[in-house]
DNA sequence: CTAAACCCTCCCCTCGACTGGAGAGTCAAG
DNA sequence: CTTGACTCTCCAGTCGAGGGGAGGGTTTAG
């Protein structure tokens, strides 16, 4: 059994981080010494590396703490885990795609932007480099 | 002259918002009435109508306060506004291959994934989806 | 005159994943 | 026995772009 501190300092994060993944569940409820220090076994290692893993490929804190209570429960998360590795694949094609997008129109409007002459800007639309003449209308989102 | 309420309609947005970006120097400070209503003109509208813009092509009201700031100072922010495009979209250009980086190491995850049976998972590593096995080694990363 | 519809300021809340610090208890070495 | 390293809990704050609502003044239509 390790303290938090050498845990810490061999799963290469902080103390901090620790107790805030055992506050959130991410970690089960660590056991404690006499004096109320959180002891930890091997186990709470692997279960780190896990979630460093799943965070560096995208998985939040609280998916992950649904696979930790799989885990815990004593049942193979690896199902659950693979649909959720998939929808994040899809869901980061949603997401390429709508910055890709975006860039696009960034790069329309500086290609645009570097032919305009600042002199021709109408101080009303603040800047014509994102507000090209003529794209007064009335908006309605609100209501 | 208008009040909050009917630039907010027109605009196509809300009071709170507009309330906020009086706040943080997105908007100039407006004339007030005699009892402290905001008083807005139609320069208001436009100006609007450029933080919308703007922000739908990713500025944020940080950068959109910083032009804002060179139109009342009588300069046309053309040129700067030209910069920051162009800086945004070679930033986005670096999102996208590090999100499609992400996305194909998820498709990979996955492809092997699905060959792998649960049965096989240690569970001391949580799941073997996101942890191949034998990936096990000591990190460094806060020491 | 009164009620509805506006408007004001001020403060807290949201989300995610932590980080920092105060104040206090614990443990190991000399 | 003391000192310094370690740990505990609890509170606050970070970042962005607002949203919710309390408590109170103003304006306008009937």
């Amino acid at each position: 059994m390790m303290t938090i501190g050498a845990l810490a300092e061999r799963a290469g994060t902080s103390i901090k981080t620790i107790r805030y993944y055992d506050e959130v569940g991410v970690l089960a409820p660590a056991q404690r010494s006499d004096s109320g220090y959180r002891l930890y076994d091997e186990g709470a290692l692997g279960q780190l590396r896990f979630v460093r893993a799943a965070q560096a490929v995208g998985l939040s804190l609280g998916e992950i703490r649904q696979v930790m209570a799989l885990r815990r429960q004593g049942e193979a998360p690896c199902r659950f885990v693979l649909e959720l590795v998939e929808r994040r694949a899809d869901e980061l094609d949603e997401r390429i795609a709508a910055l890709g997008r975006v860039r696009d129109e960034l790069r329309r409007l500086a290609a645009r932007g570097r032919l305009l002459d600042a002199r021709d800007c109408d101080p009303d639309f603040v800047c014509h480099v994102v507000v090209p003449a003529g794209t007064a209308r009335e908006e309605r989102r609100h209501g």
